[in-house]
DNA sequence: TTGCTTTTGTACCGAGCGGTACGGAACTCC
DNA sequence: GGAGTTCCGTACCGCTCGGTACAAAAGCAA
């Protein structure tokens, strides 16, 4: 595979990270290839060469969103009981949301919740990811039962659905200039629903972080 | 005030209504002169005559939302306590965010949480209106604390964020096209942390609705 | 009928959109 | 030092964007 030809003069994957700033903060549509392209520093014709176009840059770019920023998702899943899962996932969605060194909020949301007809398969091709996201808990919620951390009764589905549901409403929250202990905050309430959804018959202890 | 001159031939308020539509599915960007004209069966200078431009257009179509589609938040705040008015919010909001003959989800999101940096302005104008929503939630759950239907440890804020935060994780769910039933079980979840969080002392009892 | 006022439809505006043609520049291989 | 290949920068494409000029049409008052 001879590589041959004049060297890209520009780090594609440094690139990429100034293009991900970007349709976080403006979304989809909002970003132009000029705002892009000022931002990555490069202009049209390489954008083209090395991504495709707008809506291919912007797949890239939700990938590479997903490795580097949603991490806390994947290691949350790793926690040991079901409880520390959904404890770990609303705590460390927190943390993200409120970066002080990143826009506020999640590009997941930011990038686009609706569309123009046109564009209708961005807003879908997020609501596929954050969606594919809620999945993934819910299987860890539903080994949670096999290992009878979670009762038998428990609905690994709608635990899930729930933690998602929260974390979506706190990016929202933090795109509006919410702080990140006001987020906590709401973080420990939902934290309390879950133990009490998640374990019926037991007691709950008193809220509180 | 002589009302002179050719009668305009569309009803304003009818036309709005198709507008509302538009915005909610589109969003404000992804909404088009072309769009809204065709959808309100005007053309663009009967629009300028009749709302200012696109940005007056849609600060008007928020209001006609918040009228006639928001009623029900306005309706649950007069519930007897503290606990029925999250209640009557969480059911009412997923009931709203997936009628069949609506958009899924809410406008106030939809309509768009980022935006180019020129429509910086209307992103800030939702969030500040969803606060604004918030914020008498707030009130309303401060007055439960002055009438002793809340204890005297709970904070009305952190509630009423907890129960806005919810809504919205709903909102953005709906438009990804989860149903009612799946919303509703959510609903009840976050409900059940509602009343172990204002009522800290109090034990509580299994879930379910 | 004659003004006067307001709305309507058409046709158009400058600007910015996403996307590309093309020539020169920078590299490797022979 | 070509030859071949790839990338960069400029300049441009057709199209759609939000917004408007203008004249005909439709009402009122006299």
């Amino acid at each position: 595979m001879p590589q041959t030809g004049r060297p890209r003069a520009f780090d594609a994957e440094a690139a990429l990270d100034r293009a991900v700033e970007v349709f976080w903060r403006q979304g989809y549509e909002g970003a132009s290839l000029t705002d892009l392209t000022n931002a990555m520093g490069i202009n049209k014709p390489s954008l083209y060469a090395a991504y495709g176009n707008k809506e291919g840059l912007f797949r890239k770019v939700v990938a590479r969103y997903a490795d580097v920023e949603m991490a806390y998702a994947r290691d949350a899943l790793t926690q040991a009981t079901a409880y520390e899962v959904a404890a770990a996932m609303l705590r460390a969605n927190v943390v993200a949301l409120t970066r002080p060194d990143r826009p506020a909020g999640c590009l997941s949301i930011q990038g686009g919740t609706a569309c123009s007809t046109e564009n209708a398969g961005i807003a879908a091709f997020l609501a596929a990811s954050r969606l594919a996201g809620e999945q993934a808990l819910a299987e860890r919620f539903a080994r949670a039962v096999e290992e009878h951390d979670l009762p038998e009764g428990a609905d690994p589905v709608a635990l899930a659905r729930f933690v998602s549901i929260v974390t979506e409403g706190q990016a929202v929250h933090a795109a509006a200039g919410v702080t990140r202990a006001q987020l906590e905050q709401a973080a420990e309430i939902a934290l309390h629903a879950f133990a009490a959804a998640a374990y019926p018959d037991r007691p709950v202890s008193s809220t509180g972080r």
